[in-house]
RNA sequence: GCCCUCCUAGCUCAAUUGGCAGAGCAGCUGACUCUUAAUCAGCGGGUUAUAGGUUCGAGUCCUAUGGGGGGCACCA
């Protein structure tokens, strides 16, 4: 019968154990990555570009590197780096340590330069074989665009004068398995630029900057409306009524409660509900889903920002939305003398007020109340108009012949009141409503109501408006909760919305939607 | 849904009236201690989106399919 270990012994064991088990991950610490670089040099659909990359892979891990790095705190970003001064004739500035993506590389001899890029700047590395060591010299051989490198060394300039960090350690922070684009000409298939974002961000700065700065235009928002009181707000996405606008919503489908529900078209009637509740001022940055068609101006999902402001009224949400706009402008810079798609726009404040009439009598040379001239025109210009409802007509008039006109910014203001169910009505006029839409480039950028706020006008409108649907397509329904909403009072108020794609694309001057859409959608690839 | 148009090497692009699929970059091998899209020498790289058809012969012409872009329709 064997005896148990002594203690003592079992401990001793068990510290072999541990410190071979140390010793073993020491000599080879990437075992796990040389086994998964084993199944991907295995796998037939590696192309050999992807295949000399992870033979590389091994080599950089062979060195002492991990391969996919890890933390590398204390960064300088490059932006700040080019920032710092340099003492004329001195030999070595500041020692300063980045990161970034290789896009660049100059081999020559026993000194390679590369062009390091962060998300703020770019700058040039310099790496001389007898000032990095034998393994950075060594991981210097294997390194390729797209690589991540970390870099530790000292701020000076080359002989041609420039601003370079000339390294003294080299930190390996991410092998990058697939080739970059051609490096002069970038990424420019526009289609791999939308599925690939990742590949058209580090490749195209004038993408990233983009990007960059529509993230700046939408916090320039936010603080604008927190400035003034705004709280923000998430309301649901998901909705058993999809209101608020008139669109075809997308469905979607609860399986525990079997309940079809639909995505959002606007985020509407359940900020109007808060301002019942009492909470006097508040938005929503809101990503909305509309199932229409696609174009560059339309994206299936977009955002939209709308705020409500109680004791307000429409003429208030002109002056929100002037504030909102040039402090986005102000944010990314450039001036209030913007170019879009080679159109000069100047949004210095204030903006004219153009009435929705007017426009249509100077445009089209008619007069909204008065019938026979409208239809008239309409015939004129080929504008179908059997069956058609006045206002429709007009408002295909107004289409036809006014907003291409509106180079903007223009507020155009008192609509008909037959096509806004939602706003309050011009009291001098009943067949007026007080709503505007701010047109910029003939781009409809925003849209505003004095909101109506009379539960039994509501209802109706909401009645008249489901009876003029086509059978079809009548996904809309009575909102029956809104309604009882109202009936507990909801403030007077002046409630806007504005599409911020529209507006990214107006101010970074992009044509298409898609660019200023991070992942636009896309059929999938076959 | 309809109309027009595009798809060639990893990337950017060529290829005459239908006549041997090419270049630059990237890659690989080598040279080079201050380059700037570095340079120089050599090498490899393709089911021309896919499937049919016409033809002695198709990247090119025809049809269909897939994907992209633009326009129309839809979208207050």
């Amino acid at each position: 019968m064997e005896h148990a270990a002594e203690p003592d012994e079992i401990l001793r064991k068990f510290l072999a154990k541990a410190e071979k088990a140390a010793k073993k991950a020491a000599s080879d610490p990437i075992e796990a990555t040389a086994e998964s670089a084993a199944i991907v040099t295995d796998d037939a659909s590696a192309g050999a570009l992807e295949r000399t990359r992870i033979e590389k892979l091994e080599k950089i891990a062979a060195l002492g590197f991990d391969p996919w790095g890890e933390k590398f705190d204390d960064r300088t970003p490059i932006e700040a780096v080019r920032g710092m001064t340099l003492v004329d004739g001195e030999a070595h500035g500041p020692r300063v340590r980045v990161a970034g993506r290789i896009m660049l590389r100059r081999g020559q001899g026993k000194v390679v330069f590369l062009e390091l890029r962060d998300w703020s700047e770019r700058i040039q590395i310099f790496i001389g074989k007898n000032q990095v060591g034998e393994t950075g010299w060594a991981l210097c051989g294997e390194l390729d665009l797209g690589d991540l490198l970390g870099v530790d060394g000292t701020l000076g300039r080359t002989k041609t004068g420039e601003l370079t960090i000339f390294a003294e350690r080299l930190t390996f922070l991410g092998k990058s398995l697939l080739p970059p684009p051609e490096k002069w000409h970038g990424l420019t298939d526009v289609e791999r630029r939308y599925r690939q974002r990742y590949v058209d961000l580090f490749t195209n700065p004038e993408s990233l900057a983009t990007f960059l700065a529509r993230s700046r235009m939408i916090a320039a928002m936010r603080s604008t409306l927190a400035e003034r009181g705004f709280i923000e707000v998430e309301t649901p996405t998901m909705q058993a009524i999809a209101g608020g606008a008139a669109a075809r919503p997308f469905v979607t489908h609860h399986n525990t409660l079997d309940l079809n529900l639909y995505l959002r078209i606007a985020p509407e009637l359940y900020l109007k509900r808060l301002l019942v509740g009492g909470m006097e001022r508040v938005f929503e940055i809101a990503r909305v889903f509309r199932n229409e068609g696609i174009s560059p101006r339309h994206n299936p999902e977009f955002t939209m920002l709308e705020a409500y402001q109680a004791y307000g009224d429409y003429h208030a949400m002109m002056e929100l939305a002037e504030a909102l706009i040039t402090n986005a402008i102000e944010a990314i810079g450039g001036g209030m003398t913007r170019s879009f798609q080679g159109t000069e726009i100047d949004f210095t404040p204030p903006w004219p007020r153009r009435t929705y009439a007017d426009l249509l009598a100077e445009h089209a040379g008619v007069d909204p109340a008065d019938p026979e001239s409208i239809v008239a025109a309409a015939e004129r210009s080929g504008i179908e108009t059997k069956g058609k409802d006045i206002h429709v007509i007009t408002n295909e008039l107004f289409e036809e012949f006014v907003e291409d006109k509106l180079s903007g910014p223009v507020f155009v203001i008192d609509y008909p009141a037959a096509i806004c169910p939602l706003t309050k009505r011009k009291k001098s006029n009943p067949e007026v409503a007080e709503r505007f839409e701010l047109f910029v480039c003939g781009m409809e950028l925003a849209n505003a109501y004095t909101e109506l706020n009379d539960p039994m006008l509501q209802e109706k409108l909401f009645r008249a408006q489901l009876a003029g649907q086509k059978e079809e397509d009548s996904m809309a329904k009575m909102d029956d909760d809104f309604v009882r909403a109202l009936k507990h009072a909801m403030p007077p108020a002046g409630g806007i919305g504005i599409g911020i794609d529209r507006l990214a694309m107006l101010l970074l001057n992009r044509a298409s939607i898609r660019d200023v859409v991070l992942f636009p959608l896309m059929r999938p690839e076959s």
